[in-house]
DNA sequence: ACATTCTGATCTCGAATTGAAAGCAGTTGC
DNA sequence: GCAACTGCTTTCAATTCGAGATCAGAATGT
């Protein structure tokens, strides 16, 4: 990890960080996908090549915004955790997303997460987090039972998949 | 303006715009620092250099982030104008100022604003962005009279340095 | 009138980054 | 045994980045 940087506006210092066109996504994959695995991150809807992916995990991983340890059920398969740092950009992925669905010619079926995002506001968001601590960091889950929010954007995402194949077929 | 996107994501199309390393630097400058022209711009604090500032500039302004019109008083002056587009994006600087400011070793000076900005809140951000659409988009003025959010900011900027400079003087 | 400064770029060229595709040394499951 | 899977690494061409020099026209100062 190199100290010098361009300012210590913190703006620029965040750019430094996840300034690029993948590392954000790496971190949407890890967040609103659940992926935890090299092979799972490398099947992303924009197709992102290993060399790339493996260097920006290990760059993100150097500068503390995700964690990799050993997976107990496979000598080879290593697992990627988030960390504080990177479950705090949760409603920074929810502002971006609302932004984009807003100004940029999204896609129905990969916006109703991004929708359901912008309608839960901060407190789905906190709930969002919390659940995201628990999975990575090993929290105490608090939360009441029933669907998590993943599961519920997951299941808002194949519902539009299901209904836009449908509308596919009849076309 | 190309249409080959990666995606159809929120995300991954916000990070197609604006994914760099400079260009939500520029984007800045020209929110929080006023800035218009390009001479103004090149005098960042990250020290862009011209032939970037002008390509980022124009691809800015392809997607509809900026504008660009003559200057009335210099025939050689462009005035460059943010966008609704580019307004909306107030919130998400203030957020990305106060991850930075928490996770990042930022400087005293630079991340006053963006302390601000976190205390202000929505209110705050609202204000500012009326304000910005009064001065770059030609809308009336709404709100009270008194110093206008930037020039609170730059005020406390002022304040910050002001002091440093004479710790600095003493140690 | 004349020099200086200011304007928004553009040009050159070496260095760094990007990224597709192939390959690899193991590990696991069957 | 063997095919599939594991997280990468290597190769190499193409693209992008970026510092510095330069530019032609316009305003400004004296």
């Amino acid at each position: 990890m190199t100290d010098d940087h361009r300012s210590g506006c913190p703006i620029n210092l965040s750019l430094e960080v996840f300034g690029d066109k993948w590392s954000l996504l790496i971190i949407r994959d890890m967040i609103f996908g659940g992926k935890r695995h090299f092979r799972e991150l490398l099947r992303s809807q924009e197709g992102i090549s290993s060399n790339i992916l493996a260097d920006r995990l290990k760059t993100l991983v150097e500068m503390g915004m995700l964690t990799k340890r050993d997976d107990p059920s496979h000598k080879q398969k290593a697992i990627y955790s988030l960390t504080e740092m990177t479950i705090a950009l949760v409603p920074i992925m929810a502002h971006l997303g609302a932004w984009g669905r807003r100004y940029l010619p999204v896609s129905e079926e990969l916006s109703i997460r991004a929708q359901l995002m912008e309608e839960g506001g901060p407190e789905l968001w906190d709930r969002f987090m919390d659940e995201l601590r628990v999975e990575h960091l090993g929290a105490t889950p608090s939360a009441p039972d029933g669907p998590t929010v993943r599961q519920t954007l997951q299941a808002a995402y194949e519902q539009v998949m299901a209904r836009t194949a449908k509308e596919r077929e009849l076309a």
